[in-house]
This record gives C-alpha cells, structure tokens and sequence, in this order.
DNA sequence: CAATCCTCTGAACAGATGTTCAGTGGTAAC
DNA sequence: GTTACCACTGAACATCTGTTCAGAGGATTG
C-alpha cells in the first residue's frame, strides 16, 4: 500500500524497455494498450503511405488524374509545374501504388491507381469541412 | 517565387493564355483538366492533414489513443517515446483535430477526435494490403 | 543517320521536420 | 509555504523533402 495511487495497481517498472521511464504511470492502462499499438513496420509502412499525400504538389496531381488520363507535360502544364519536379513527385506516387503508367509513343501517361483514393479524398475532404 | 522555366522558350506556360499556338503539350487536355484541379488552398490544407498522419509515431498514438484515453505519460510508455517528444507531436495531431484532450488533476487525457479516423486507418490498411 | 521530343535521374541547395535538452506553468500533496 | 509531478514550450541540431539544373535514355520524325 505504498502509493495511494490508483484502483488497483501500479508501480514502476518499465512495462518492457528496461530504458528511460521510472516515473510513476498508470501501469494497467499503458499494459492494455500497448500490445494493440501499431507495429514498428505497420507505422512505417502506412506513414510513408500518407507522406505521399502531404504534398500540395502531389494532391494536385492526383486531383487532375481523377479527371483523366494524362502524359507528364500535361501534368506540368495543368498544375504549372516544371516537368521534371513532376516526375520526381510521380515517382513518389508510384512507389504507393497511386497511380499507374503506361508508355505510348513519347509518351507515358498516368492515370489513377484504384478507387480507395478517391474514397480516402472525400474522407479527408468531409473532415476538413468540419 | 519565379514561375518556372523559360530557358528556350515558348512552350509550357500559356494554358491560360488564348494563344492558339498549341506547339507541345495537349492543350485541349489540358484545358479540359485545369479547372478540377484542387485549388492551392485546399491543397495545403489537405496536405497538412495528411502530413499529421505521415509520421510512424503519432500513427502509434493514435493507435494507442484507439483504445482508450491516456494521459500523455502513459502514451509516452506504450509507444516508447520521451514525453517531451510525445507532447510535441500531439501537438501536431491537435492541429488537425485528430485528437481531444482534457485536464483532469495534473494529468491531460488525450482520445480520438472521430471516427473518420479509424474509418480512414482501415482504408488505408486495405490499400496497404494489396 | 541526325534532330527532336518526352521522360527520367542524380547532384546540390534551401526549407521543413523531429528529436533532445533545458526551462516554465500549473496542479496536487506534504 | 515547499516539494514533486505532469505537461507544454523554445532553441539547437541532425535529418529528411522538394525544387532546380544539367544531362542521359528511349522513341519518333525527317
């Protein structure tokens, strides 16, 4: 009965990082949670997955896909960017599978990858409206 | 700042301009495209949300916070991060609304702001997972 | 073949991001 | 009051991001 501190439980003890943390937490709550935390990799994976979407640049793009199809100086010319920025960024968004590419001629055109894009754009869009 | 190149000449950059002069990209592409494309406002503003979600580290706190409300030291504890580092990330996460706090004693609880959230995380994950 | 166009790539640089450290403010316990 | 704790903040620093520039790779045209 040391520390009147809680319902039923509670000390120290690291839960399992034998580092840093000898201050007093609410062991029971940070024990139930920490199991259903994101993995390291699952974080990883999906943060890299929205950091392709935290450019106003790449939004843009996606944004004039939605409408159709188009090769990389159109791209340029519709979001007035140079065109080798907007490889760069298609190069991102390829690499989350956000658009697909096909060459013709010269050209290559992009266009949009699925439609959990467009489901996530409107997502985002009605929280933002809030 | 400046607005692109203009090294040899002619070419990208009159989209809007009525020249008929329709040398290198496909202007009526193009013009078909333009006006969807997001505006900068909205482009930046959905960015900035997405980049809230764009670090392994706050995807872990609000997993952790999909659980149940904690206290920012027992976050710090489920997902072994210093305290200070979790503040300032909560920080980001409550500028985008991503999450509630409220005083309670010397402590503050933090808890998802939503449910589009979650609804957000799983359509991510079913992307991920293809 | 040479010339031209479209796209991609790598290097370099400016700006943004995330961590740690040190210090502050507010609340509760002594 | 003093002390201890929890959370927030600002500064400094290392790292990551995105742009531009210069040039290379592929494909078409004359």
């Amino acid at each position: 009965m040391a520390n009147s501190r809680s319902t039923e439980n509670s000390t120290i003890q690291a839960v399992d990082a034998p580092s840093c943390d000898e201050s007093l937490v609410h062991l029971d709550n940070v024990r139930q949670v920490q199991p259903e935390v994101l993995s390291t990799e699952k974080a990883q994976r999906m943060a890299e997955f929205f950091s392709a979407l935290s450019d106003p640049h790449r939004l843009k793009l996606l944004s004039a896909l939605a409408q159709q199809e188009l090769c990389v100086c159109d791209l340029a010319a519709a979001v007035k960017m140079g065109e080798s920025a907007v490889s760069h960024q298609l190069r991102v968004l390829r690499s989350q599978r956000l658009v697909t590419y096909r060459r013709q001629g010269r050209n290559v055109y992009y266009g949009l990858a699925d439609d959990h894009i467009m489901t996530l754009y409107r997502e985002v869009a009605q929280h933002l409206d809030e």
